[in-house]
DNA sequence: GTGGGTAATCTCGATCGTCGAGAGATCTCA
DNA sequence: TGAGATCTCTCGACGATCGAGATTACCCAC
C-alpha cells in the first residue's frame, strides 16, 4: 500500500473518533438542557434503540446496555421517572420483569433535540448522490461492524453485574 | 425527493449514531481494563488530540474540551497523576498555567488498545478503492462539521465553569 | 401441587466523582 | 506599583455508582 493510502485510512480512523467525540458532545448538550447527566442519556438511547427494534426494554437489559450494576441501574430508573421520561410497567407475563416505557415528553424531547441533527445531517448529505450514499453506507456498517466486534472483546474480566 | 433517498438518509444517521456507541463502548472498554471511569478516558483522549495537533494542553483548556467545573478537573487530574497516566508540568512562560504531559505508559497503553482497533478498521478498509475512501473521508469530515456545530450551539446558558 | 434452584429487581451502606464558592498565586497593563 | 483579570487549587456538600444481600417471581423435577 502506498503511503497515501494508509495516510488515508489513518485520516479515517482519526475522523472516526472525532465524530465520536463531536455527536458525544452533542448529547451532552441534551443531558445539560435537560437536567440529566451523560448516562441518563446514553440509556434513554438504549431504550429508544429497543422501542425501534421491537423489543421492549427491561431494567435488566438496560443495566447490561448502559453497563451499569443492578443498583446502579435501579437509581437511574428511580432518576428518570422521578422526572417523568419514564414508566416502569410490571411485564404481565413474568412478574420479575419490569419493562420500561419512555413518556411521551421524552419522546418529544428527544425528538425535538435530534431531529433537528438529523435534518442538518440530512441536509448536508444532499450533496452527495444517492449511489455515493450507497456507500458511504456500507463503509459505515463495516466500520460499525469492526467496532462493535471489537467493543464485545472481553479484555478484562466481566465482572459479576 | 424519493422515499427511498430520504429512507437512506434516515439509515446513515442512524448508523452515525449507532457507530458512536459501539465506539463509546469500546472506550467503556478500555478504561474498565485500565480502572479508569470514561470521563478520565475523555480527558486522555483529549489530551492526546491535543499533543496531535501540537498545541500544549492545560488544566483549564482540558476542563473546557471535557466540560468539568474547575474542581472537578483539579480532581480528575489528581487521579490520573496519580496513576502515572499524567504529569502536571507548571508552565515557564506563565506561571499560573500547568500544562499536561501524558506519561510514556499511557501513550502506550492508549496505543496498544486503540491501535488494535486502528488496524482492524484499516484492514476493513481495504475492501474499497482509494477513489471510495477519498469519497468517505470528504463524507466524515461534512457530518463531523455538522454534528460539531451543533454539539456548540447554547440550546442552555453556558453555566460559569 | 410442592420445593429447590434460578432469575430479575430492589434496598442498604460505603465510596468515588462532580459541583459551587472562594482562596491563592500569577499575569497584564495603565 | 497597584488594580483587575486569569488560572489552578482547596473545601465541604451532594449525587452517582458499587458490592452484598434481601425479596419476589418463575421453572421444573418429583
Amino acid at each position: 500500500m502506498s503511503d497515501d493510502a494508509a495516510r488515508a485510512r489513518l485520516d479515517i480512523s482519526l475522523l472516526l473518533r472525532r465524530l465520536t467525540v463531536e455527536l458525544d458532545a452533542v448529547g451532552g448538550r441534551f443531558a445539560q438542557a435537560h437536567g440529566l447527566n451523560r448516562t441518563d442519556v446514553r440509556a434513554l438511547v438504549a431504550i429508544m434503540d429497543a422501542a425501534r427494534s421491537g423489543q421492549p426494554m427491561t431494567a435488566g437489559r438496560l443495566g447490561d446496555a448502559v453497563e451499569l450494576a443492578s443498583a446502579s441501574t435501579t437509581a437511574l430508573l428511580d432518576r428518570l421517572e422521578r422526572v417523568g421520561h419514564l414508566r416502569r410497567v410490571r411485564d404481565p407475563a413474568d412478574g420479575r420483569r419490569v419493562v420500561l416505557e419512555m413518556s411521551e415528553s421524552a419522546m418529544a424531547a428527544g425528538a425535538e433535540y435530534f431531529g433537528g441533527l438529523q435534518r442538518d445531517l440530512a441536509a448536508a448529505m444532499d450533496a452527495y448522490t444517492d449511489e455515493e450514499l450507497a456507500l458511504v453506507e456500507r463503509f459505515l456498517r463495516d466500520m460499525t461492524a469492526v467496532a462493535s466486534r471489537y467493543a464485545r472483546t472481553a479484555d478484562g474480566e466481566d465482572a459479576q453485574r
